[in-house]
DNA sequence: TTGCCCGGAATTGGATACAATGATGGGAGT
DNA sequence: ACTCCCATCATTGTATCCAATTCCGGGCAA
């Protein structure tokens, strides 16, 4: 039902040692400015080195985590412009990428996507927060795959949606923020089911921009 | 003068793997499909088979190489829709960034600029293709310089402008390229110094499609 | 006291040995 | 003769050991 983006691979000690730093940096296990010291991470991991440094290597290509001046990775202080660029950066691919996937959206599409948003919304009435998100991510999921074709750009946009993950988290779980997700996601339907490739590409971006604008009113407020 | 784009890092064993691959890639020293192993490929660097692996992992995520079904990597076969979607996106996101960046041109930027056009043009008459290469070059990493301070968008399109390397070079040997090459950038200063915005979008879109259709054809022509 | 230099500890980078996992080919049974 | 299965090989994945580099602090001299 849902899309290919996450398979939760843990057969290999890498794939163990990426999933428990990814969901040990996404849940504020370690304090923004800490260094990664390999031998430790290891050692909490329950795996040697070697499969921490691949997993360091490629958290940060995906930029969960920043590499230091002269050797080794700290986890990045949260920074309003890199957030904002990153936000930036998918209003322009992910608008990008719907204007190509609008002419080969089907009737069956429309309705995936309709059921992820009545289930979304119906998690928001009842305040299930976490299922908010998890429709959501159905959603975008969704879109995502009708350019899995365009292996680069598909990937890409998987790991912005990655990075992101960090702020959205705390965002929707403002109501505030939900609403717009969801009213957002309806306008995308709607230009959709038009079909239209430069609606579609503006209503998403407008939409990614105002996921940017929540996020960026969510970490202000925080502190 | 030049961009900050590549320093020739030789000193660890990792950089020395990688230069030694993405050359030896470049130059179509591996046929297309081959596999690469990596004790193979140790013997050939004269390094060890650990830092062939960081090197291999990150060719990967450069695109230079593509991930087997069940493990290793493997020199992608010449694909005109791979080849496409990478001009596709380079369209957009440097027609992106160099909006972003005319607000913040100076006189000095479009004088250097002009330079490395006369350079090229004259290395271009005299028939000196590398030069027209190197020249050309200079250019869009001065540009790209522009927006160094968005961390993301610059090494996006550092990577991919380094994957087109490989079809570029050639083209580039043909007279016509060269000079779309030439007359895109000279629209480009010029839309630079008019300073809007849209159309040093529109205009960067276009000289990169350009790009494209002498790539497609270049690859054409050749068999 | 302050600044500089040197030495040792901490940590990463690289090589090698070992384990696990696909790939391959040959032999036995039908 | 053909097919299927098992043994063996080739190759990657993981652990560990060693080397190189950076970081940090203490001591010495001005």
């Amino acid at each position: 039902m849902a899309g290919a983006t996450e398979n939760s691979n843990e057969h290999t000690a890498t794939d163990k040692a990426y999933e428990y730093l990814k969901s040990a940096i996404l849940s504020g296990l370690f304090p923004p400015g800490e260094r990664l010291v390999e031998e430790r991470l290891a050692g909490e991991a329950g795996v040697s080195r070697t499969p921490i440094r691949s997993a360091l290597s490629r958290l940060a290509t995906e930029g969960f985590i920043k590499p230091m001046e002269k050797r080794g990775y700290c986890i990045p202080r949260d920074s309003l412009e890199e957030m904002d660029e990153v936000f930036d950066l998918r209003a322009v691919l992910e608008g990008y990428a719907l204007a190509l996937a609008a002419p080969m959206v089907t009737g069956a599409v429309i309705r995936e996507l309709t059921e992820y948003v009545n289930l979304a919304q119906k998690a928001l009435d009842t305040g299930e927060n976490h299922q908010v998100f998890r429709w959501n991510t159905a959603f975008h999921d969704t879109l995502n795959d009708l350019i899995a074709d365009k292996t680069r750009l598909y990937s890409l946009i998987a790991d912005m949606r990655k990075y992101v993950l960090r702020y959205r988290k705390d965002t929707l779980h403002y109501i505030r923020g939900a609403e717009h997700s969801l009213e957002g996601h309806r306008r995308i339907i709607h230009a959709l089911s038009l079909g239209y490739p430069d609606l579609c590409e503006r209503v998403m971006r407008e939409h990614v921009m105002e996921a940017k604008e929540d996020a960026r009113r969510t970490i202000l407020e925080n502190r």
